[in-house]
DNA sequence: GACAGTTGTGCAACCGCTTGCATTAATTGT
DNA sequence: ACAATTAATGCAAGCGGTTGCACAACTGTC
């Protein structure tokens, strides 16, 4: 059916393993050669078979890009980076969605192995363990968590946190409340910790609320808990849940931000839509998928270091927080933005 | 490196041939043979490779699917859907986006070809003749767009319109906006076509504007047009259009719904959380999803009928329509909702 | 006890392509 | 003029599997 190497070849009268040079190591065959059997090829609508190449030369220019939910507005940014990343490496994204479910995970990184040059996990709900394990079986790059010995590429989100709890104690917020995300989630964990330490030192209240499912039904559904805490001020694991959390809010008849701040974390593009425009803490996730591509990558050809790229993140300041019961500071570190980039 | 059907063989004492059939035709070995190869497989951690499976066999058992661009949020939701579906095949999708570039999506299909075992084309912007070219190499089912010879699961938009106009000009609206799509888009043409007709229909004039990038942007950026045209209740050509409009709407200071109604096409998550929520159409896109999976996965048994399947729509009437200046019809077509459904 | 069926396994070719090595022709040096 | 390079191509093995065919060892039948 398909046309084969063997049929260019026979097309040009030259043998299987010319054309075959022709197209992987062109500088090994005569230039008139190359011109005719490249004519024959294009003619014939050859397109070499990668499959089959991979086989032979281990490479697949595949690269699996694995997330626990496509739906969660988070990932697209995330992807649409990492895919236009690899292609420019001649590189294809083949992505696959979890469901949030550890299982799945384990299962697609197995299937995929084979078939990719290494893979992406992005926001893992797996165990450490497993993932080292996974990680002898194909290349890995995870991205937001940190394990010792798997490259990983990170964002900063317990800057983000800190940036976020100071704004809200700066401006006089005392009683806090902080929805974390799901449990397995390496984020909400270290989210916690700094949004802990930081309510400590500015003299806060932190109420842990959770573990919720990272979606707007997640914060939705806990806007009665919230209330209940006397919490003026809430942190959410992110955006989608900030957004629900203010619905729900909403219905139970509290205003934001004039009876509650809400501030999200990832800077998804709906939040600049919703009203009141959302505080958030942005996340730099195209460059996260760049370069967890390029680490990918590049981990071939360097193997011997494994690193970790950490990528600041900022707090952008919308319509979604406002002045709380105690007393402000005078400055208010909150209103400092540190811009997003790289960092070592 | 990794563990192969001759180390399996070499541990159980068997031919390959044995192995290799204890996994793809398990009753023509014997179950004592089956479980003592089995047994050394498991302990070997061996997991066929489906590449080299795929070479002789001419299964690969995945799927391609391609879309416009992830980060519109009508695609997750379908893709989820295909993947569910798909994992219920034992099929894996590998997901590609184009960045709404015919090029782009040409080339994907191409690349993707001999990796899977068909491809799923959403919203193609590509012209006819070429989807029918690429139909000759790779099995193709098309969504959103009918072409003769095609399989293609089609999401009754011109329905969808005729239902969001008559609501409209029922309500008393004589003068609306159509915000068509991206140039290419069958989808956009079609809803053109319904909601000039539906709209002559009810005395009412239609104004096209476009053709617009179908983004936030691209709604938010034709405000001033919108206005400029007098009209008194838009149509856009999906959500994502429609919530940057009203946006746009806002800051030209006019209001939604007193001053001009919006009705977008799709029904996505976001378009719950919007104030005002918004009226849209809604497209059954799970269905879609596993629908063109189903086709695409029946299309080998039977390839001499080509289907198309039509999903219906509905109006979900919210909260950014209302009265316009002329005379109300006493029955509203527009509240009566048609549920949502598999139609031949 | 010879014959025809079953059943289980091995043999070897092959899927589309790459690549080390051998072969031949053309070019260079002395 | 002849050995030594160099350049271009062919040959064949093999990547990790599948599969038609052959072959043996059992069954059961008359």
């Amino acid at each position: 059916m398909s046309v084969t190497i063997r049929d260019v070849a026979r097309a040009s009268g030259v043998h299987i393993s010319t054309v075959s040079r022709t197209f992987s190591a062109p500088h090994l065959v005569n230039p008139n050669t190359r011109s005719r059997v490249l004519a024959c090829a294009e003619q014939l609508g050859y397109r070499p078979n990668r499959a089959a190449r991979a086989l032979i030369t281990g490479r697949t220019y595949n690269i699996g890009l694995i997330v626990a939910d496509i739906a969660n507005p988070f990932f697209p940014p995330l992807i649409k980076a990492a895919e236009s990343q690899a292609r420019k490496h001649d590189h294809h994204i083949f992505v696959a969605d979890t469901n949030e479910d550890a299982a799945v995970e384990e299962e697609v990184v197995r299937a995929l192995a084979k078939q990719v040059d290494g893979v992406l996990l992005c926001s893992p709900r797996m165990s450490n363990t497993l993932i080292e394990q996974l990680s002898r079986e194909v290349p890995l790059v995870v991205v937001n968590r940190q394990i010792t010995g798997i490259p990983a590429v990170v964002m900063d989100v317990a800057q983000g946190a800190r940036l976020a709890i100071e704004h809200l104690t700066a401006r006089g917020h005392r009683n806090i409340a902080l929805l974390s995300g799901p449990r397995g989630s390496w984020t909400s964990r270290e989210i916690r910790r700094s949004a802990t330490a930081t309510a400590r030192a500015g003299h806060a209240e932190l109420t842990v609320i959770g573990p919720n499912p990272p979606t707007e039904t997640g914060g939705l559904s806990v806007a009665e808990d919230v209330l209940q805490a006397g919490a003026t001020a809430v942190l959410a694991y992110n955006d989608l849940m900030a957004i629900g959390l203010i619905e729900g809010l909403f219905t139970a008849g509290a205003r934001v931000p004039e009876d509650v701040s809400v501030i999200g974390i990832d800077d998804i593009m709906l939040s600049r839509l919703t009203r009141p425009k959302l505080t958030t803490v942005a996340t730099p996730t195209a460059a996260a998928g760049r370069a967890a591509v390029d680490m990918l990558l590049a981990h071939g050809d360097d193997r011997r270091s494994t690193a970790h790229l950490h990528l600041q993140t900022e707090l952008v300041i919308r319509d979604s927080t406002g002045p709380g019961p105690g007393p402000h500071s005078p400055a208010d570190p909150g209103d400092v933005i540190v811009p997003g980039g790289v960092a070592s």
